[in-house]
DNA sequence: ACAGTTTAGGCAAACGTTTGCCATGTTCAA
DNA sequence: TTGAACATGGCAAACGTTTGCCTAAACTGT
């Protein structure tokens, strides 16, 4: 036995190419076919005799044998591959989806591959294809945009959940939050501030996801404060820190600083927060903004920042639910995970809901 | 033809797996075999007439057909596929390395599976064998830890890069900057700022980086100011924050404030800001930090933090770059990159170096 | 004793590639 | 005219699985 292996790597050329054992080399030292080991490694016992599964299942554990999920997923679409697409990994909100989902994935014996699509859609197209070839079983697509491959993918009926940002083709499964709820906690917030002259900053071209948040801020507004003037500001696309800190700057220079703001980002508010910064303006004293996401890093180095926390730490496990039952054929809906406006003072410390 | 596609389709149960036109697929509309489409597929156009050729080329442009990278894999070593195992995607770092190690593979026709090994050795094996058996090309490891399973990689001389944290079994490519000088210019630079009761705070257990880091330090200082004493303390280990937090409650219970502190990562600095606020203590006017790494962040919401920026946004390239060279076989070192001290004070405005 | 059933397990196809080797047919030079 | 060289392209194995179907032999019941 020794001696095969040995011989056996002298004088083929390449390495025996993955140098895991197979299922051929259990079969071979078993003396059965590999279809008995196949069956055994998978739980059919029923169709060998009690010597030979014995002997089988003891090769199985010796040479820690694992089934290769290449061949596995050549043979038919068990690959126990999952394709996540999100805009910059840069971005804290996504590193934590993205961690958490790991976490939920690999807790079910899956790999997830993280794909970096920088919010283009020709790279959500290249990376939907690529990944449909190396036959991920599911997709997770963080705030969305619409792209022609998105389109086939979803009349070919794959299994896509989408978090954040909903379909732009409209149905499917949705992880996120109330939006619209969000943004009216946000202005009950300022108005509990005492606030009177709020305004809000977003990114000039409006997803779903910004543009319920913003209509959630203003209704609310206008419901409780009748006639109340809420200004308006957006910024350039792209990096919301840049976003929030040229939208802070036209705000400011066309009306003077308001004394509240909703940012529907968290990078929006640290971009308004350095505006503030250059201009002498303390905040959150002279004006108190409100951010949506409630970044981890808050706690420690945006002590003046007031937050709507969302549970991005649970958002594996509702991705996987759905997933899981987007592919047994249940039909799934939206799932709203409940969000926290958290309040902080400049002092530092924190004050729960 | 298009009968017998039609009747098989009928009467197989699952769905012609992935949906992807196959080499079969052009080989038969062609009217050749399946190696001759391979081959000219691949550009090895001197095996088959012009006519062919072309007419191939034509269907292989006209189906949008791919080679498949499971069949490739399976059959020898060519996945096109690289993994990054990384503990804990939250650090800021951590996800400015993978954004930028992605962005490189994909550039070179790669694409990169990150793992999140949350500093742990058996997660670590975990995924080391999980992507070996996927036929991984390459593995990256972001601060690696000592494991069986890592130590058994080397043996076998696969293609391992690591990035941050030295090879715990020494020997192989690293990516990341002389931390000896890095911790030397912050000495410098708390010098500069005319510090006179410098300290330092790190993790109970040292990795080689932090050490490298401290040591620089320390030894910079006792170089220059003879028989100055550094007040050096320890927290936790894990997350990096909690970390730097816990070590600046024990530094300062224990001696006051110091009016300089090497913190050797960001968010140990954060913590230790945390720490200040909620003692009263004005950073950087009472005690001026000096971080390591630089986070993307600082610039908006901790000017108050001098941090040395390490070019996490470069590593992606000389990764791609040795694992390129290490799989072609030249021997590859260590490449440390340029690190560069940002001033920052708390007004807000940076000035480099 | 004989048909019928169960037990134990092997065969081979299929998934999508790549590639060494073989088989024709044509062209060319001596 | 007869090899040799070249052009063109197919065959089949291999990678690691899974699974429908087949084949024996060994039972079971009457």
């Amino acid at each position: 036995m020794q001696m095969e292996g040995i011989v056996n790597n002298w004088h083929r050329e390449p390495a025996p190419s993955s140098g895991q054992t197979s299922l051929a080399d259990i079969a071979v030292e078993a003396g059965v076919s590999v279809s008995t080991v196949s069956r055994i490694a998978n739980g059919d016992l029923g169709r060998a005799s009690a010597a030979t599964v014995a002997k089988v299942q003891r090769l199985i554990a010796e040479r820690g044998y694992r089934p290769n999920p290449v061949g596995r997923s050549l043979r038919g679409g068990d690959s126990r591959l999952v394709a996540m697409l999100a805009p910059n990994l840069d971005n804290p909100a996504m590193a934590a989806i993205a961690a958490s989902t790991e976490a939920a994935l690999r807790a079910v014996g899956y790999v997830m591959i993280l794909c970096d699509t920088h919010d283009r859609p020709d790279l959500q197209d290249e990376y939907l294809r690529a990944m449909r070839s190396r036959f991920a079983e599911g997709f997770i697509v963080v705030s969305a945009v619409a792209s022609p491959e998105l389109e086939a993918s979803l009349d070919r009926r794959e299994p896509i959940v989408f978090v954040n940002r909903r379909n732009p083709y409209g149905g499917g499964p949705f992880i996120g939050i109330d939006n619209r709820r969000a943004g009216a906690d946000a202005a009950d917030h300022l108005l509990a501030c005492g606030v009177r002259a709020p305004a809000v900053i977003h990114p000039a071209e409006l997803s779903s996801t910004i543009r319920e948040r913003v209509e959630g801020f203003i209704d609310r507004l206008e419901e409780r404060r009748p006639g109340l003037c809420v200004r308006r500001y957006d910024g350039p696309g792209g990096n919301h820190l840049d976003c929030g800190y040229a939208a802070a700057k036209r705000l400011t220079a066309e009306g003077g600083w308001p004394d509240g703001v909703l940012c529907p980002s968290d990078l929006m508010a640290y971009g308004l927060f350095r505006a503030a910064g250059e201009q002498g303006v303390r905040i959150p004293d002279e004006c108190c903004p409100v951010g949506i996401d409630d970044n981890d890093l808050n706690d420690w180095i945006a002590p003046w920042l007031s937050s709507i926390k969302i549970p991005y730490r649970h958002f594996g496990d509702a991705i996987v639910t759905s997933l899981r039952d987007l592919r047994a054929g249940s039909s799934v809906g939206e799932v709203l995970l409940p969000h926290k406006l958290i309040r902080r003072r400049s002092g530092g410390e924190t004050i729960e809901n």
